[in-house]
RNA sequence: GGUUCCGUAGCUCAGUUGGAUAGAGCAACAGCCUUCUAAGCUGUGGGUCGGGAGUUCGAAUCUCCCCGGAAUCACCA
């Protein structure tokens, strides 16, 4: 079906012909919503067409308006202020369009192309010698949301996740624990695995610092402390064994990360994300190397005379960056380089998307200019979403100081928070105690979600543990709020064995907030697509309070089930439930659950 | 110092391709529960869109310069 913007701006284009025998040129025909204070609900932007009507604003939108209002009869009525020409459409267009999307089960969504490459998304990446904080979830959260708007999209996407499983940090939790921790394991102790772990690499850098100063008090400078320090020498060494293979250093290895996976297992359940396929870095970390030999034997990258290989991208306005040691060992981008040549021969994305803080945009950007010296030309298709980071109110978060905020503590505590205002609100009584518990996970997450995706990614974000997260106002509290009762509704109307109609069968006149709240549905697949072309899943989380916001007000005016309301009640049933089941969808897409009762 | 990003109400954030008088929430104040769930609704107050110049019929939005903040520029990951 046409919708009226594409009537609109085919029938702008044979206007100005007629009238002016002109063609009209990309984006001269600018169309938007009509702004609140005036009346009508679409209007054209007339003052791009002023170059080929030769006339003022006022009589060039007066004379399209005329001319279109003859011409169609969906157009009821016109007005011309300024260069803006405002145009009223009939209700019955809304109507026709609400029950289209009422009716489609699918609606804003796209069936993926059979047979088309996929996307790749890769997001957490975590370290293993310390738990998930806030930062992750933010990392998660995106990662999780944005690749459920690529499928809604037609994109079909594998999730992935690249695990750093190896290296020093491992290697200090690793030695502590061989050091202090006489056996503990996560079953003797009662911790999350990942939590224990990442307590012994605290315990290694408190204790590394203490022989620090020592070093610095015994007369040597900071730097040569850090690196004489004997408990660093001994990581050193850890990390040597593990690289040469040693069963003892390896089977420790295993045993410890295999505590963290089990960790994040269950942090990643309970924050409802979830991958395809990982990867792990000691899988992959030597595939790089080959590829760099490669480069360098055809001349693209270059050996310093300490053996170290290096690619020069001073042309494109960075540094030199080093790309293998002097010992031929390789460094973090090598792996990466691996990694994406390992992932486009299984799977030939059509791209690949990088959920990473924005602490390495410039390690994004040689990645992609190496993979393309090397001659690939899917370097482009390399998309890193970028994302600021989560900062605390007196700044950074920092494991030093104690400051991170655990991801397992903070879902605790928002669940926590909804079970107390829940039981002082005290709506959920008749209801048995585990349908009870998962109302209070549901909205303590779903607070948590919405708090962190409704923000643009690129932007970085402030949280005030205290005080941050209401469940008042633009919340998501609010969004699952509003669907529960729009549920009631349809409960209230069953008892009251009151039919609820598919789809609207009258032709009701519309009043002016059912048509706000129209318009706003109608806008969901275009929201949708947005999201996916940005990548920017905080363009769902926004027009989703838009729509609840507007549709709350709704509600409170106008009684759905009265009987006085009779007439009107098919319009509303349609559009209340259609307002739930879009809203739901959003909110899903973005990993929020939506609760049919709180 | 170089590069990149951010700067909108006291606070946290929206703001579509450049479009009309820049919007929400929190906090403050005043109202609304015989009425489909008051986690809500209604109203009041609150702005040099960091500053300046330029482009344009029109700039929070695009360009340049300055100010403030962040990240990064490692044979760390």
């Amino acid at each position: 079906m046409l919708t009226i913007e594409e009537l609109l701006f085919r029938s702008v284009a044979a206007c100005v012909r007629e009238l002016w025998g002109a063609e009209c040129e990309s984006g001269m025909i600018q169309l938007q919503k009509t702004k609140r204070e005036f009346e009508g609900d679409i209007t054209l932007v007339v003052f791009p067409l002023l170059r080929l009507s030769h006339r003022p604003p006022e009589q060039t939108a007066d004379a399209v308006g005329r001319w279109i209002a003859e011409r169609h009869p969906e157009i009821t009525a016109y007005n011309v202020i300024k260069g803006f020409l405002n145009m009223v459409i009939h209700d019955a267009y809304y109507v026709r369009m609400l029950n289209a999307a009422a009716t489609d089960h699918d609606f804003g969504h796209r069936h993926p192309e059979t047979g088309s490459d996929p996307c790749l998304v890769e997001y957490s990446s975590p370290n293993t010698n310390k738990p998930l904080h806030l930062g992750h979830i933010r990392n998660n959260l995106l990662g999780y949301a944005i690749s459920n708007i690529l499928m809604a999209n037609g994109i079909r996407v594998v999730k992935t996740n690249l695990v750093n499983d190896r290296g020093i940090h491992i290697c200090k939790s690793m030695l502590a624990w061989q050091r202090w921790g006489n056996g503990e394991t996560p079953s003797s102790s009662g911790k999350k695995g990942d939590h224990l772990v990442g307590d012994y690499y605290v315990r290694f850098e408190r204790e590394y610092r203490q022989q620090v100063e020592q070093l610095v008090q015994a007369g040597q400078r900071q730097e040569e402390a850090e690196k004489n320090a004997p408990l660093m020498l001994e990581a050193q060494e850890l990390l040597r064994r593990w690289e040469a293979g040693d069963t003892e250093v390896i089977a420790l290895w295993k045993m410890m990360n295999g505590w963290v996976y089990e960790g994040f297992d269950e942090t990643y359940r309970r924050l409802g994300v979830d991958f395809d396929i990982v990867y792990y870095e000691s899988d992959t970390y030597l595939h790089g190397r080959d590829a760099v030999m490669e480069g360098l034997a055809k001349g693209v990258f270059k050996r310093h005379d300490d053996g170290s290989v290096w690619v020069d991208l001073r042309e494109e306005g960075l540094d030199e960056k080093v790309l293998l040691r002097s010992d031929g060992t390789s460094v973090y981008i090598t792996q990466d380089i691996g990694t994406a040549m390992l992932r486009h021969r299984r799977f030939h994305p059509s791209r690949m998307i990088y959920v990473v803080g924005n602490e390495q945009n410039y390690h994004f950007r040689v990645l992609a200019l190496v993979l393309g010296r090397l001659g690939f030309p899917w370097a482009a298709s390399l998309h890193h979403l970028s994302y600021g980071m989560v900062e605390l109110p007196e700044g950074r978060m920092k494991s030093r100081e104690g400051t991170v905020v655990d991801a397992d503590d903070l879902m605790d505590e928002m669940t926590e928070t909804a079970r107390t205002m829940s039981l002082e609100l005290g709506k959920l009584e008749g209801l048995d105690e585990t349908e009870k518990e998962d109302i209070y996970r549901v909205i303590g997450l779903g607070a948590l979600k919405y708090y962190i995706l409704k923000v643009d990614p690129v932007k970085n974000m402030t949280f005030n543990p205290s005080e941050s997260i209401d469940f008042d106002g633009n919340t998501g509290t609010f969004i699952q709020y509003t669907h529960a009762r729009i549920r009631s509704v349809f409960r209230k109307a069953e008892e009251l064995g009151i039919t609820v109609p598919r789809e609207v069968p009258d032709r009701a006149p519309l009043n002016g907030k059912e048509r706000e709240i129209i318009k706003l549905i109608l806008d969901f697949p275009a929201v949708l697509r947005d999201a996916a072309d940005t990548c920017n899943p905080s363009l769902l989380a926004n027009y989703s309070y838009q729509l609840v916001k507007e549709y709350n007000q709704f509600y409170h005016d106008h009684s759905i089930l009265r009987e006085e309301n009779k007439d009107i009640r098919s319009l509303r049933l349609v559009m209340s439930s259609t307002v739930g089941r879009v809203v739901k969808d959003a909110m899903n897409l973005l990993g929020i659950e939506m609760p049919d009762r709180m």
